[in-house]
DNA sequence: CTAGTCACG
DNA sequence: ACGTACGTGACTAGT
């Protein structure tokens, strides 16, 4: 090749041509029901315009909107992708699979659309004097023409491909215009299917005329006058506004990106062997000859139809006989149903196995064969260790186990965990799901299948066959699918975070389940009681102020007695009416009797529904204790969520409330609890990633953090700082961490908002680290898509590239947050990881029950309390290297208030 | 099922 | 000029 050329190809646009044109109306699916016609319309037109250009180099740029866009923004996706019908969208991934074996490069930036990145590919490509073709369903990238740079875009006619080609001088012939004055023609005509309104009632011709005659928009609206026909100038003069910003939506932006290394898009050979076995899989025997694959080495046995057959085994026969082919496996992947009968019972109601791509069997739970059977027999191949398991949500089923005695051992991958790695934003990670956007493969989802009701899901009343092959379809999509996760994560430079803290923090959270928290059940049925006396006394008095009976939890109904009855001022407003929150209702305290009422009634309702009935509702009756759930993929920042009960959110901060941590105590006498909580973990981590020098000798010298930062904001020696000082600072700390403004501080601390900015900045040149950090993570954020932890974690902010104000704020407020308190998980887990380890190793009957983000509490066997309090102390300052010391101090008790 | 409120880090 | 701190879960009322 003489002159150097890259092939720039716009992937959603020619899988759309594809999909819509070249294969007709037909539908083309594999066997098993994967629609391919998009795919394989695609690679016949990259295998065409491949010999015909013989490119050195070539890239595929996707829009990309899916993965990433799902919580705040998922709703305005949806919208979008409306117009995607799915059996388009589910071939997306698959392509992306395909140009990944032939090792093309594939360009996807959140917030960005494929024209973008053709557009700044194309131009550093020009730079650099290379030969460009744009293989391209569409004419938006027409203004991109130039002498070095052609368009093609492949059309049908009569089913035969044919190509439009446009360089400069053919768009001139053909249009009688520049490329770049192509922009303007659309500017003015508009474009529906890309949103650009353009002039009401401009058409194509017109437009074009226009734009020959006076060559752009802003010098046809300098000679507006020129225009002759009136009717044309009316429509252009009221559509002036609609023409500018048509214009500016037209234009595609060619150096919003900074991507460039030309050299990674050289073409490399393909990956003949993953290559073949997709295709196979996707039934494309032509391609396979056209692509010149090879008939592929054993594997695969040649034949795409899937060889498998799931056996649906009842009875022990049967099952020892598989069981036994399972053993002689190296891996075997899980998908387990579980039956839940009320809050406290669980039973297995099926289990599904894959090991190999043609083995499976699903084990059902029943007559002849029971659970207490099937645990004998599948019991020895859950505690081999040398079997490595792939679980989707595994902790489940070893919390299970661990009840009926069984110890689950070689643990190796778990999908759902993996998937929250690549995504931590996501609503919900089922198989289904998982299968769909990693493999485009389309999987009856199984959670619809259970009998549903309040307290229950029973998957056992449902007919056998139908449960057993959905279920192995499970195992079968997670047995895949682990791979190709996998793979991403290493590719993120996730593996460590994958291996090393979150896969083994399965088993310590199944553990904290496991064992349980115990509650003095007597003594919290005595403060019910305590609290439903001074509830009604309450109530009394308040419905005497009020003059009337009424139902004080409404806020509704609460709203009209304080503000339409009593006249009281409405400081602040909801969405539905007026605000009765405690920060309304403290400044309407001094005006009205009834309003402190209120407060301490709702102090007292609180603790009663929420502590006092609620937990005694979650007391395990067969142990007594409180077996919380530990989510482990709730979070977009990687801290782990507790749920029925919440025990993360036990009252502490006022002393009525705090009571309640009496009657959190140990197994019994022989046991004590110890409570371990970071010192400020979260500066620490600030100080650290910021490297600011002047918050890292604070830590070293092992100062009061806030009154060291009060000493430095209003300019007095330390033993000068007043407490008023030190708590405004502790403020800002706080705001500084959650991205602070000045309204919100001055909110906060009751002054002006003039006085809340000098703070801000007085703290920010204080600390020019940190004001550098805060720039420069909003900037990274917005170029790479996503924000790191000091451990890899990932969140995706396509907020940063919102166009909306608030949007982008909430954005770069996450984008300052994440990063902190995220490695502040990370390093917690990092700690939970080695405490247990150390517990198991030393065979100590010491165990972990509780994490609340940044304390650690252990049960310990009495005798055992000086050295596991070493360990835990240890184990949570050794966590992290960091340029600041991690400090954790562990205090022991009787109960969880003498924690204090 | 959503909104409001309030408990925690 | 925008509206206003990060991350959670549970309970109650009311559509």
């Amino acid at each position: 090749m003489g002159t150097e050329k890259i092939m720039i190809i716009d992937g959603n646009s020619i899988l759309n041509r594809a999909f819509y044109g070249l294969q007709g109306p037909k539908l083309l699916s594999t066997s098993d029901g994967l629609y391919t016609n998009a795919v394989f319309g695609f690679l016949n037109i990259l295998h065409k315009y491949l010999e015909e250009e013989k490119p050195g180099y070539i890239c595929v740029a996707f829009d990309l909107k899916a993965p990433t866009f799902r919580h705040r923004e998922f709703e305005a996706y949806k919208a979008k992708r409306k117009g995607m019908p799915e059996e388009l969208a589910v071939q997306v991934p698959i392509i992306k699979q395909v140009l990944d074996a032939m090792k093309i490069k594939r360009l996807e930036y959140e917030g960005y659309e494929a024209d973008d990145i053709i557009g700044h590919i194309s131009l550093c490509a020009e730079n650099r004097g290379m030969e460009t073709i744009i293989l391209t369903g569409d004419r938006d990238s027409l203004q991109l023409a130039s002498s070095t740079t052609r368009i093609k875009i492949p059309t049908t006619r009569g089913g035969r491909t044919e190509t439009e080609e446009y360089d400069y001088n053919k768009v001139l012939e053909k249009y009688g215009v520049t490329p770049t004055q192509f922009i303007d023609v659309k500017g003015l005509m508009g474009d529906p299917s890309d949103n650009i309104p353009g002039v009401p009632g401009i058409g194509e011709k017109t437009a074009l005329d226009l734009i020959r005659k006076f060559g752009s928009i802003e010098n046809l609206y300098d000679c507006i006058e020129q225009v002759d026909k009136k009717s044309v100038k009316d429509k252009l003069l009221n559509g002036r506004d609609m023409a500018f910003m048509s214009k500016r939506l037209a234009t595609i932006s060619r150096d919003n990106l900074k991507l460039c290394g030309i050299e990674e898009f050289k073409r490399a050979d393909v990956d003949q062997e993953k290559l073949y076995q997709l295709f196979m899989r996707l039934e494309f025997k032509s391609l396979v000859e056209k692509f010149g694959l090879k008939e592929a080495p054993a594997v695969g046995a040649g034949n795409s139809r899937r060889a498998k057959e799931a056996e649906l085994i009842s009875n022990l026969e049967d099952l020892a006989r598989v069981r036994n082919e399972i053993q002689r496996s190296k891996e075997v992947s899980i998908y387990y149903l579980m039956d839940k009968l009320g809050n406290f019972t669980t039973r297995l109601a099926g289990i599904a196995f894959t090991w190999s791509e043609d083995r499976s069997a699903y084990f059902n739970v029943g007559a002849p064969m029971g659970e207490e059977e099937l645990l004998k027999e599948l019991g020895a191949l859950f505690q081999d260790e040398t079997i490595k398991i792939i679980g989707h949500d595994i902790k489940n089923l070893i919390v299970y186990l661990k009840n009926k005695g069984i110890s689950l051992k070689g643990l190796s991958s778990d999908t759902m965990i993996a998937a929250y790695i690549l995504d931590p934003s996501r609503e919900t990670y089922s198989v289904a799901e998982l299968a769909e956007e990693h493999m485009g493969m389309r999987i009856e989802p199984i959670e619809h299948l259970a009998g549903k009701g309040k307290n229950h899901t029973l998957y056992m009343d449902m007919p056998v066959d139908k449960l057993s092959s959905v279920a192995v379809t499970h195992s079968e999509a997670i047995f895949r699918v682990r791979g190709i996760l996998e793979q991403k994560i290493k590719e993120n430079n996730q593996w460590d975070l994958y291996c090393k803290i979150e896969l083994p923090l399965v088993e310590v959270l199944a553990d904290m389940e496991f064992w349980g928290f115990k509650v003095d059940v007597e003594e919290l049925r005595r403060f019910s009681a305590e609290l439903e006396e001074k509830i009604n006394s309450l109530t009394g008095k308040i419905y005497e102020l009020a003059g009337s009976e009424f139902n004080i939890n409404s806020t509704k109904q609460l709203g009209t007695i304080l503000f339409e009855e009593l006249n009281l001022p409405v400081l602040k407003k909801t969405k539905t009416g007026y605000s009765t929150d405690a920060e309304v209702l403290e400044q309407l305290a001094p005006r009205h009797e009834i309003v402190s009422n209120i407060l301490e009634y709702r102090q007292l309702v609180k603790l009663r529904s929420t502590y006092a009935e609620g937990l005694i509702g979650v007391i395990n009756p067969a142990t007594g204790r409180i077996h919380s759930s530990f989510n482990q993929t709730v979070t977009a920042t990687g801290r782990i969520s507790s749920t029925e009960p919440n025990l993360q959110n036990i009252p502490i901060k006022l002393e009525m409330g705090r009571k309640i941590r009496r009657l959190f105590v140990p197994s019994s006498t022989e046991y004590l609890l110890l409570d371990a909580d970071y010192s400020q973990i979260e500066l620490r981590v600030l100080a650290h990633i910021t490297g600011d020098e002047n918050m890292i000798a604070a830590f070293i010298n092992n100062e009061d953090i806030h009154t060291s930062t009060a000493s430095q904001v209003f300019g007095v020696p330390k033993n000068e700082v007043t407490a008023l000082m030190r708590s405004r600072a502790k403020a800002v700390n706080f705001g500084i961490v959650y991205g602070i403004g000045d309204f919100s501080l001055s909110r906060d601390l009751g002054i002006t908002r003039k006085e809340a900015k000098k703070y801000i900045s007085e703290y920010l040149n204080k600390y020019p680290g940190v004001k550098e950090y805060m720039h420069k993570i909003v900037e990274e954020g917005r170029e790479k898509g996503f924000v790191t932890t000091l451990f890899n974690r990932r969140r995706y902010l396509p907020e940063l590239r919102s166009n909306n104000f608030n949007t982008r704020s909430f954005g770069e407020r996450i984008a300052m947050n994440t990063p902190i308190q995220g490695s502040a998980a990370d390093i917690i887990k990092i700690a939970m990881v080695n405490v247990y380890r150390e517990l198991q190793e030393k065979k100590l009957r010491s165990r972990l029950i509780l994490q609340v983000h940044d304390e650690l509490i252990i049960e310990t066997y009495i005798e055992e309390k000086d050295e596991v309090a070493e360990i835990l102390k240890r184990g949570m300052e050794s966590a992290a290297a960091l340029r600041v010391p991690l400090r954790a101090d562990v205090k022991a008790g009787r109960t969880w208030y003498e924690t204090k």
